[in-house]
DNA sequence: ATGTGTTAGCAATACGTATTGGTAAAGTGT
DNA sequence: ACACTTTACCAATACGTATTGCTAACACAT
């Protein structure tokens, strides 16, 4: 900064002041144009680290991640943040928990010791975690996960799982179909607990009795689908499945190929998530309800770069429907 | 730092002394132990800002993605840089390449004026990237990708797919089949390249002429892999599909038995990739060859804190045969 | 001509740490 | 007893920027 002052003829301050464009200073226009041609020309670029000592104001913000490297969608999560920081020239430090708490702490306080504006949690599936020891001497957002502390104000992204279980079921039910199974996920899985409320609601709604409907739990994965729908399929005859995800929804989709019935004529299938490569790369491509990872990493963004203390309480982001082509309406008798 | 040396009585330079281990310099073991007495009680963490500031040394590295966020399986490589560099008290900026080369210009160099110690470029799939106008200010490593400028000596860390493509091909002739056909990815894809140069090889060493074997190209996706295996299974009847991923085997998965025919009786297939929650769920569980991405991380991570420049050339890591159901011995006869 | 206000710019300082060059005190050799 | 070395510590400074006074110089009204 000192060269680029000695170029353009002038002192540092003024040069920071037209660097900073403190207009509350005043100077000479043409002062101001030198020492613009004179930054360009010597490619000047401030050093962040003094200003950050100098003005202590943070120009990172703190990523704390689980699984999400290893996870295919939620990275958008990661995406939406970046986006969301960026214009404001703000960069993340991202730190994939290695697994154990201990190593867990050492990164935040590892991110706190860079001075970073605050730390956003973000998890691939909504869950609690361990708060860490620092935690509560920065600003913190959680995404898709919540401090596993109860009684403290957190700053919570969830996806508003509730209202995209009663979009999926609806779906199936303004369909026409009746004979309606919730395949779900884990049993106490926050995920599968509110999806399996929406869908409820969704059936009081169309005016059917909830508790006449079949529901079932497994797990997330493809296998775990494919167990489920066979033997539910094998029971009774169904014309719809409301699945956990898209890979139990694929896992539905082999049983019922293997059973010798076609989806979505014989059976439709909804899934969850969205999942790219997999939603709309199978056959039929599945219906299913978007999880908004990028939506949602933007807005725990904002929250962040808010001003103040980031609102608590849960910001629910809404989930969409997309529609392919595993779910139709019953066959006519069925 | 001036409260802890007021706590123990002693001056800021000594506990500097103290706090950086300097045993260059001499202080006495009870003064030492004093001061970090008097650290731990004051949580006292050290400011980076003011370090980096101070003894122009990086703290921090920048990795540049590309698509890994939206990527199953390649943020393995982010994790892997990660746990290299953590140990050595680095932190990784992540920026997710947003698209236009303009905004991935302005990211690097944000990462410069942040002082990172280099810019690590990894990318989801082997590919050329366009280098940053700011790169050659820095020391650059690049994962899964390289400069698109040739003539440029880079330090560039590949998995070794040539070896890979043969290890794949070769456990299909070991396991008795002559009949295979390699169902490749882009065809100019560097990956499929080598792939294909691994096959063409393995089936030399096999004493069967290559020329002989199939050899088609599609997309990576599961409905290219579909389509590929229907017509190549249409026309002829192979024993094995030697694929250019895992999500193509699960299309040639669906192909095979849409065709009533079943996996690995009547055919065998090989993936590529190990991808997680496919290549292990699917049924069978696909034979597979699994990609080093955590390794090639790691060792991005290690090239990228070498003294000295970072070693020019192309590292390459192994890949490795992961042996499950898909691939089994031809029937007797076939 | 004098006072008042405004504009343009600079000198000096602070941020928190690492490093350099010292200085007392204690120890060692003659 | 003297010079010389070693030990243990501290005062002062530098890093690159943002900020706070301050000082000229000039314009305008009285």
């Amino acid at each position: 900064m000192k060269d680029v002052a000695k170029r353009a003829g002038v002192s540092q301050p003024t040069v920071s002041f037209v660097l900073n464009d403190r207009r509350d200073v005043s100077v000479a226009e043409e002062t101001r144009a030198r020492v613009l041609e004179a930054a360009a020309e010597l490619n000047f670029r401030p050093n962040r680290a003094a200003q950050s000592l100098r003005s202590n104001r943070p120009y990172t913000i703190g990523v704390i991640t689980d699984q999400i490297v290893s996870q295919p969608y939620a990275g958008q999560i990661l995406l939406g943040i970046q986006q969301a920081v960026q214009p404001s020239g703000y960069v993340c430090y991202v730190v994939e928990r290695a697994g154990t708490a201990d190593t867990r702490d050492d990164a935040v306080s590892n991110l706190l010791a860079q001075g970073v504006a605050g730390v956003i949690y973000a998890s691939h599936g909504a869950n609690p975690i361990r708060a860490s020891r620092g935690a509560r001497d920065t600003r913190s957002v959680f995404v898709n996960c919540w401090p596993h502390v109860d009684g403290e104000e957190a700053c919570v992204v969830l996806a508003d799982e509730y209202a995209g279980g009663a979009m999926a079921a609806t779906a199936a039910f303004e369909a026409g179909h009746r004979d309606v199974v919730f395949l779900g996920g884990f049993r106490d899985d926050y995920a599968c607990h509110e999806r399996e409320r929406g869908f409820v609601d969704a059936a009081r709604r169309a005016g059917l009795d909830p508790d006449k409907l079949r529901r079932v739990y497994g797990g997330y994965q493809i296998g775990s689908g494919y167990q489920l729908a066979l033997s539910v399929l094998r029971e009774s005859a169904p014309t719809a499945l409301v699945c956990g995800n898209d890979r139990m929804a694929v896992g539905a989709l082999l049983a019922v190929h293997s059973l010798g019935l076609e989806c979505p004529r014989d059976v439709s299938i909804i899934g969850y998530d969205d999942q790219p490569d997999i939603a709309d790369q199978v056959h039929p491509a599945l219906t299913t309800v978007r999880l908004p990872h990028l939506e949602m990493g933007a807005l725990a963004g904002r929250l962040m770069l808010a001003d103040g203390d980031p609102d608590p309480g849960r910001h629910l982001v809404d989930c969409e429907l997309v529609i392919r082509n595993s779910l139709a309406a019953p066959r006519a008798g069925a």
